[in-house]
DNA sequence: GCGGATCAC
DNA sequence: TATGGTGATCCGC
């Protein structure tokens, strides 16, 4: 016994414990819209009450505990470094910085759209007694997303559902409805091709797109064009709900009419004709009121010469609004100057951590620190950080690529029994086979992943000669990886709580029919 | 090629 | 009572 410790004895007076400053990873994300003016402290006093002491809890204590390490190496390969070293690191940052410049293109207007509370907007906006309250969509185990009144609270996408409720004892759970969601994202999609055929979808709610050509097509273009049926109404004499239909169009305006607005209860109409005009500005929020108008949902947009400044411009403004950079260098370098680094899509909270370690804080310490920087990262990274301090990004809105892997996995109810484990490895091969043989797939790289009742993740994979997609090879490939597992754990029983199976895409069929297509059009 | 980590949604 | 699923990328072997 070490009686250095603390007497824990002499703290059972305590009747609150103290959720511990170095618990990081538990703490209230609040790098997102909608987290102004809360009671953080009490937030994450909450979180850590209802979290301390379960299984979950403890691996995230291990984890901090390899962040902190991480961080204390960062240090001490810092202090070697030598003056010399910077002197030379400082000449290669500015030989980069100077070639990174000439990259830079401001022609182009690139808009991030990023769609309200998503779910959460679409449970409400079709069940009205869900209006005015605080709710989320999803289940006890966890959110996707809850609505603005939700994250007064503190409640979040990512967080566990009972925890939710703790911190707002009167939410609302939604269950997910997948279906209707992709459902309204396509309609928001077909208002998309009307500004960007090409745009890039980054997930159901959100997509990039470049309104390059069509601010060319605009100049050109008449006023009945950009003329659309918009309905206002005042509610709380703040929001506006705005409604509208495209005017050309008689017979839908004559079918909208009937409905009643979501917000203020009245019938549409009355409405009014509201002519957009050619620039940038009104055609982005012509293209919102678009998809309020055909979903009542409102989505929030970032205008910038390139895709990582526009990301971060569609979260300046939300819910419902939109912010635009001005494309000169110098609207830029001011933006960027004074961004907190956790701000740009890439840089999550580990990253953060470490960065902040070494006193970077915002997107201007990354040229403050660039030498520093050069040393302690990779050639990669240093470059990725190089071009955030410029507000240098990618100007080319494409389409994801074909995909390179496809993957599967569940979390059950805690389970040790081998044969009921090689079941469970049995059902994963049968719908990895089946969704690889839906989209004509094939690989050669298994790879089984598992989770143990202590949340320690663990992954097995094996490179096979040929490329397979069936499910008696999957299985008998992760059967040997999973029977490997349980001889290790040995003597203890292999506790598991998730399973999980990949596979690396080498051969793509619909690929390979449309390369002979091309080669062969005759075959059409 | 493998395994752990991080990140985004 | 109770902390997800899918896909991608990077780093250090």
């Amino acid at each position: 016994m070490n009686t250095d410790s603390p007497d824990t004895s002499k703290q059972k007076s305590d009747s609150v414990s103290k959720p511990s400053s170095l618990m990081t990873r538990m703490e209230l994300n609040d790098h997102k819209a909608g987290m102004e003016g809360l009671d953080k402290a009490k937030i994450n006093q909450i979180i850590y009450e209802a979290s301390k002491g379960s299984k979950y809890f403890e691996n995230e204590k291990k984890k901090e505990e390899q962040v902190k390490e991480r961080i204390e190496e960062q240090k001490r390969r810092m202090e070697k470094i030598t003056a010399e070293q910077l002197q030379h690191g400082l000449k290669q940052a500015d030989g980069l910085l100077s070639e990174l410049e000439s990259l830079f293109d401001l022609s182009r207007y690139i808009v991030h759209v990023d769609m309200d509370a998503f779910y959460a907007a679409v449970e409400m906006r079709d069940n009205p007694s869900l209006r005015y309250k605080p709710m989320a969509v999803g289940g006890m185990g966890m959110l996707s997303t809850s609505n603005y009144l939700a994250r007064k609270f503190g409640v979040r996408a990512a967080m566990p559902g009972f925890i939710g409720l703790k911190l707002c004892p009167n939410l609302i759970l939604v269950k997910s409805n997948q279906e209707k969601y992709s459902a309204v994202s396509k309609e928001i999609r077909a208002i998309m091709v009307d500004y960007d055929p090409n745009y890039c979808p980054l997930s159901l709610d959100e997509a990039y797109l470049d309104f390059t050509d069509h601010m060319k097509t605009r100049e050109t273009s008449s006023d009945k064009d950009r003329s659309f049926l918009v309905k206002n109404c005042s509610v709380d004499d703040e929001s506006k709900c705005m409604y509208s239909t495209q005017f050309s169009n008689s017979s839908q305006i004559e079918k909208e009419m009937l409905l009643i607005c979501p917000v203020c209860n009245k019938p549409y109409p009355p409405y009014e004709v509201k002519l957009f005009d050619k620039d940038i500005e009104d055609a982005v929020n012509e293209m919102r009121c678009r998809i309020e108008q055909r979903t009542r949902l409102t989505a929030s947009a970032g205008i910038a010469p390139n895709m990582m400044l526009a990301k971060v411009c569609s979260d300046k403004n939300k819910p419902n609004g939109q912010y635009r950079i001005q494309a000169c260098r110098d609207s830029i370098k001011e933006f960027i100057d004074d961004l907190p680094i956790r701000k740009i899509s890439g840089i999550g909270k580990i990253s953060e951590q470490m960065l902040n370690a070494l006193g970077v804080v915002k997107c201007r310490d990354l040229y403050q620190h660039r030498s520093l920087l050069y040393h302690l990262y990779s050639d990669i990274s240093f470059h990725y950080f190089m071009r955030i301090c410029l507000g240098l990004g990618s100007t080319t809105v494409e389409r994801d690529s074909e995909r390179k892997s496809m993957s599967t996995e569940r979390t059950f109810r805690d389970m040790s029994n081998p044969s009921d484990l090689y079941d469970k490895c049995l059902e994963l091969s049968e719908s990895l086979s089946k969704d690889l043989n839906e989209e004509g797939l094939k690989g050669k790289t298994v790879t089984l992943k598992i989770k143990t009742s202590t949340f320690e993740v663990k992954t097995r994979a094996q490179t096979i000669p040929d490329y397979i997609w069936d499910q008696e090879t999957i299985y008998n490939t992760c059967k040997e990886l999973l029977r490997i597992e349980i001889a290790n754990a040995q003597p203890k029983p292999l506790t598991l709580r998730l399973m999980g199976k990949n596979l690396l895409i080498c051969f793509s069929l619909r690929i390979l029919v449309a390369a002979v297509l091309a080669k062969y059009p005759s075959l059409i």
